[in-house]
DNA sequence: CATGAATGAGAGTTCATTCAT
DNA sequence: TATGAATGAACTCTCATTCAT
């Protein structure tokens, strides 16, 4: 589902060697990182001769650029479809929290894409993290309107919630399993529900 | 506070060099990011000839090290001196924000050469992070002792407090500058210190 | 009339695909040069597919080839229809110079595809030039024989005439057309006919 | 005596490198015309590191133009020198085609490198040609004024000369030496002194 | 210490040609 | 015949690094 090329494959067998160039440029992008992946290694691992990869993309930067909006797209789903059954603002988050972070460990490539993305496709990057900013602050005002949540909650709120989400996911995401998804989740949970004050 | 280089200048003319490449490559790698910085366009920026850049140093990988263990220093340096003021441990979260939220916008390369790090020095970016983030756990903890906080705050609320911080400032520091300092810090305390659920 | 190829079309359909790339080719070489014309620019104008090219032409040479000789051809034979109607060897010369300056107003693409042949096709290139050479050539005896010219003139009078009316043509033909064919004629002719010192 | 680049060395060394690409150009241009030389050819002869290349030039392209401009600098500068001597205008025509068909048989690559110009150059190509064009039709407008030439010449004149010129050199100086570049000097001297017609 | 020319591995990209459908 | 995907050699250009002066 990558983001639409000029040069879309025409026939069954050219669909394939399309996908395998995508396949093979997510691990290579991944793995090491735009700088280190050269289009030779990608080629090399989706077993096509070198000169197919411009038959589908332009430049490097156009797989990487179709890779971001893939995966940016991917994460979104995916975190939407986990929070259908919740029924509170608050379980929605958890819910949201707990999808993401079993997403990035099975995905550690995907966060490293993403990341890179600051460098390699600015325009991407901030996409996604707005995109992703707009979907929690549209979640906030539907609790605050519902009385789950409180009243003027901003887009500062949104993003603090996010940036709570994407370092939690980095540490104990990708970084190391050593605490449950859940556990983790709960700990945002603690903080946005009662904060961290003592009372 | 450049890291330890096994070329350590020895004298007044050397050390003048080799603050001027350094500097010049922030600015560059700043910029362009690592991966489109030239050690030409490092040494041209510095009004240096191009081989003295490796009387200084081994690599292109060595400067980009020294600059983001320098920069992370200073991150952590002005903070601290930030919070000296502050009497609770809620205020202390606060001003640390702000400080490094005003930080951010002086410094907006620093984002970018801390963030690339993940792919260009991935030592010293996790170095960074969980430096940051003991720093962070500390506080928590002092401000459970004396009462301040809510007990049993772990090293997840640390990275969670983190993580606000640092998306807070890539959207109110370095993309923009269309709310205060305190307006975007007020938003981190108010979700600090009772949660953003309706009471 | 395109040179003979061993891939000779034998259907009506085929026919036509081959005049569309031959045409086509004409077009891009003209344009763009040897060099930079691609086969699968060729094959997009034409509108058939790249593989269509070589089911004509073996080679990018060979297409360059069948249209230096087809151009060739048609340079001689629009010289030769001019002259019909002169009656004098002087005047021969004349219209023989305004039908070719005003054949290169309209292919001014010829032009540059012969002159490149004399790196991309050297035989082509020389078999042209010593053609037109030759029928100048014999032009030019027989005004001698008829009395009309002077006796003993040699190829490289031939060859003189050539470049003047080369030169003329590329100047005043393709780059400009500031002045009337016949304005130029007149003055190759002037030169002719009498020289050009002071009687 | 090439034209002036960014990238002019700065010490004796760097000047000799710079000399060595450009007779190695000279000689690979000239031998296999624009498109058949690659810069690996270039260096390879003027025995250097393909990395030399281009802390001279920017391109490709640019070594061409400096050398197309060089050798038009030469032609015309030859020509010239060779013309001092004629006290007549007719004589000073017949010295400088001479003069350039010796010049011609010695340095056949030039043609060959000025004639490609056509399609690697256009800009020099039309500069070479104007420019000599122009240099005739000088000469032809001070003999009007000494009386030795007819009146009422033009620039068409000089293009037509040119032309002689020309395709003599190719003919009787590149192709072959079956004729003395006197014998052939005097061909075009008898058409520009009385023409060609019986009288 | 400073300088900048020299080096060459390596990367991205093009394109003539082949071939399965 | 027509189609267009696949191939890989060849080419241009970049740049980290070395080294003689």
């Amino acid at each position: 589902m990558a983001a639409e090329t000029a040069k879309t494959p025409r026939t069954e067998r050219g669909r394939k060697t399309m996908r395998a160039i995508l396949d093979a440029a997510a691990i290579e992008f991944g793995t090491n990182g735009f700088g280190d992946t050269s289009i030779v290694s990608i080629t090399q691992r989706a077993k096509v001769a070198l000169g197919s990869f411009y038959t589908y993309f332009d430049s490097k930067e156009e797989v990487f650029r179709a890779l971001v909006q893939d995966m940016s797209a991917q994460v979104g789903k995916h975190a939407a479809s986990a929070m259908s059954g919740a029924d509170n603002a608050l379980e929605r988050e958890r819910s949201a929290l707990t999808a993401f972070l079993q997403f990035a460990r099975e995905h550690k490539e995907i966060y490293r894409i993403i990341d890179e993305a600051e460098f390699a496709d600015p325009e991407s990057y901030r996409a996604h993290y707005e995109g992703s900013a707009v979907r929690i602050f549209e979640r906030l005002q539907e609790g605050s309107a519902t009385g789950d949540l409180a009243e003027e909650l901003s887009e500062a709120h949104a993003w603090a919630i996010m940036g709570m989400n994407v370092f939690l996911g980095l540490r104990y995401g990708v970084w190391s399993e050593e605490k449950s998804a859940e556990e983790i989740a709960a700990v945002a949970n603690q903080i946005l529900s009662r904060g961290i004050a003592q009372r």
